[in-house]
DNA sequence: GACTCAATTGAGACTCAATAACAATATAGC
DNA sequence: GCTATATTGTTATTGAGTCTCAATTGAGTC
């Protein structure tokens, strides 16, 4: 059931958060709520009007303030694809090393598997000796008449 | 001789810019001067300040509007590494593909090979039936009790 | 070398994502 | 319920990058 599954990621939210001495706050849950009822990328602000959906009292300073709890969390994940705001996703499934194919038309956004990259990642370790924290591979790409072109560009469902 | 090899460049941006019908201005020769001076990556504000030591009345505008014919001509390139502002950095030597390692403390950046972006890039244009422009690798790492520490951070060598 | 005129420029206003300050509010432990 | 303080919304601010526009200047033409 899916309820049941978001159910689980909730208290996990809510576990985190009070492993961390921070408050369980109606404008926390909404704007978790918020992120996990969207099945695409996101950006702040797409966030921000959804999260007002279900508490209309939500903020633009308390979404900025919440996103580096749920992604510390791993509860969604940031996108940098190279434009001057950020794209962030919910981790609802496993995760493994993934690149981002992203349109530079329409601005859709692929998640494809990349699984050379654990192997990268340890070796620019090895030779450079330092620690690698993260990995980001993105292709700027164009889908026009392609396969891709016509589906729904939309971030939240409906 | 290094002067040689930068008399090569400026010869390639005069006649890049006078094949666009452009003119060849102090602001732009003084900008393009001041990427080539950089062994770096470095920000669009360094090459401002740096800029401004060969013309004093170079402009932020007037970067602004000079870094996409640099880029366009390919005699520097983009570096996005995730932070809100753009690197850049010029290319004195052969283009292959290459990742970018960012330290997230001393924000140093390092060019590395990637050979095999080459046949991913391929690939993924092949699997999804779509056109691809540009890729870029980027590994965020940290850099203290290592190899590389103590190594200058400065962008303009003296 | 002077003439002409469109291309270019610098100054400063502006955009827009993101952050900071702060007084008002709400949470969690008692 | 009471209290201490974490959190909030509002509002102002930052900072990279873009735009506008009047003033300047480069590059062909004589
Ligand atoms: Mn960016
Ligand atoms: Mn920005
Ligand atoms: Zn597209
Ligand atoms: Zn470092």
């Amino acid at each position: 059931m899916k309820i049941e599954i978001q159910d689980q990621y909730i208290e996990s939210f809510k576990e985190f958060l009070t492993r961390k001495g921070l408050r369980v706050t109606n404008q926390r849950m909404a704007i978790f709520g918020a992120a996990f009822s969207c099945d695409n990328h996101f950006t702040a602000e797409d966030l921000l009007e959804q999260a007002r959906k279900l508490d209309d009292s939500v903020s633009r300073a308390t979404v900025y303030r919440a996103l580096p709890l749920l992604t510390e969390s791993s509860l969604i994940r940031e996108v940098d694809v190279g434009k001057d705001y950020k794209y962030y996703t919910a981790n609802k499934d496993v995760k493994t090393f993934q690149a981002q194919v992203i349109c530079m038309d329409c601005e859709k956004i692929f998640e494809i598997d990349a699984p050379f990259m654990e192997w990268y990642g340890k070796t620019v370790a090895e030779k450079l000796l330092l620690s690698v924290e993260d990995q980001r591979l993105q292709v700027s790409a164009r889908c026009d008449q392609l396969k891709l072109k016509g589906e729904c560009n939309r971030v939240f469902a409906k």
